[in-house]
DNA sequence: TCTATACATTGACAAGCGTGAGTTCAATTG
DNA sequence: CAATTGAACTCACGCTTGTCAATGTATAGA
């Protein structure tokens, strides 16, 4: 899958020679790194790896009213996170009248798991 | 661990009410919940995210002249993004003479992983 | 129908981020 | 020593992000 490096000690390129046999890096990874990276992004906060947290743990669907005391913020703040999740499709959203329901989408941390391990 | 949550109908909060129970968020999260986010958004670009892959796949040291031929960015740009990563502790880097080698230092992204599944 | 409530959106602002150009520093090589 | 090279740093530039206040929208309940 990956070329092999040579991490045998280097010698300062001749002239107009690359420094390094550059790695040949496969074209699959960067689709794979997109997906992942934007994953990543949407939980590298600490109030939305929580806002998944929450509903990761019970499993199930919990209400916006029920998030939003949890955080010393505002609930538009809150809502606003909750937007960049509901982007990087890590939750998804379903109303019920007044309420809004917000649950993790299966899967949806799957491919970064995968790869971090 | 976390407070069962009443996902039944709710009703309107009577003035001055809250809507809902708030649930409680064990404060051990918070500590948890800041290091991964940490984590999580030093990964949160796709070129950081591939910086990472590399000596991850190669298992082992990676020189930066290696790095930099993979994307289309400069080096100082490269270099900075390689400086995020160590900011974050993902990686750590080892010079010998010209060159400068990183690694990923073992169980950074452990956190992150066992939560994630 | 009318008001209060739950949630989303908009607008604004400071802070942070990604990038490149240019520069600095250390070390290899002649 | 002098020239060259790999890598990091500084600075500056737009773009993005996190936050709140204010506003919008739809619905529950009286």
């Amino acid at each position: 899958m990956s070329a092999d490096l040579q991490l045998t000690p280097k010698t300062k390129r001749a002239a107009g020679e690359p420094c390094c046999e550059p790695v040949v890096y496969p074209d699959v990874e960067r689709d794979h790194a997109l997906r992942m990276a934007e994953v990543a992004k949407a939980l590298g906060d600490p109030v939305r790896l929580q806002l998944v947290d929450v509903p990761r743990k019970h499993a199930g669907k919990v209400c916006v009213c029920e998030l939003v005391p949890l955080f010393d913020l505002s609930q538009p703040t809150v809502s606003h996170h909750l937007k960049v999740l509901r982007a990087a499709r890590i939750v998804g959203s379903e109303r019920q009248g007044l309420w809004a329901y917000y649950y993790v989408i299966p899967d949806a941390l799957a491919e970064l798991s995968a790869w971090l391990s």
